[in-house]
DNA sequence: GTCGGCATTCGACGGGCGTCGTACTATGAC
DNA sequence: GTCATAGTACGACGCCCGTCGAATGCCGAC
């Protein structure tokens, strides 16, 4: 028991053996994007679309994570009406080693990690 | 002595420390300027501009050769009329940990190094 | 049922970038 | 000197992609 409640919509996620590095690339090029990712990076829990920090239209925003979704960076799923997106760090990590991490890493400090 | 003859044109390179992380992924993002790298990953010694393997035009060349330049990602010296190029890995390696030999090691399957 | 909030879809717009050909410069061989 | 070769500079063209607003769909609360 304790389902939870509203399985309703479903997203489809590649599989990772599908996705090409170009892809990859092409998501991440983007600052907003990164943005997003490096939001989940520090993230403890999984965040709502709405809840990110960037200024871009809710529809680019969507657009937005479409590209990251397809390109296997995020994993999304509903929660009512709320869509809520995970990295999916550790299939990134087999697929492409060590590249996301670096990444992220590297975007810490471009969002303000740095001295605090 | 030995002075490598032909000190004449010179090459402006920036500072690592000057190179984003959007430059680099902007340069790192385009398939062609990926192949550069990669065969500049795999070879023993420095290349020269004429002698890659793309299938872009001379002058469409010359442009993706400045990009990856003024991104901190090659190091380029003239020797007669023909240019050099070396991967900067090491200065990489020190600004953004990871990322390029990541990147390197992402593209090689692509570039046909997987089964031979 | 109605309402409000969250997210999507669609079409349109604009800018940037990869591409090319041609003209040009610079070096080395002769 | 002439010539050939390597690479550059410049301008033009086309396409892709990020952006938006308005209209729509979906779900939960009431």
């Amino acid at each position: 028991m304790a389902r939870p409640r509203s399985s309703s919509r479903t997203v489809e996620h590649p599989a990772m053996a599908e996705v090409s590095l170009q892809q990859v690339l092409d998501a991440l090029v983007d600052p907003v994007r990164r943005a997003v990712v490096s939001q989940l990076a520090r993230a403890d829990e999984d965040i709502s679309c709405g809840t990110f920090d960037v200024s871009v239209s809710r529809s680019t925003l969507t657009h937005h994570f479409n590209v990251l979704r397809e390109a296997g960076v995020i994993r999304q799923y509903y929660v009512g009406t709320t869509k809520m997106n995970t990295l999916r760090t550790d299939e990134m990590e087999g697929r492409f080693p060590g590249l996301l991490s670096a990444l992220v890493a590297a975007s810490a400090p471009e969002t303000g990690v740095s001295a605090r």
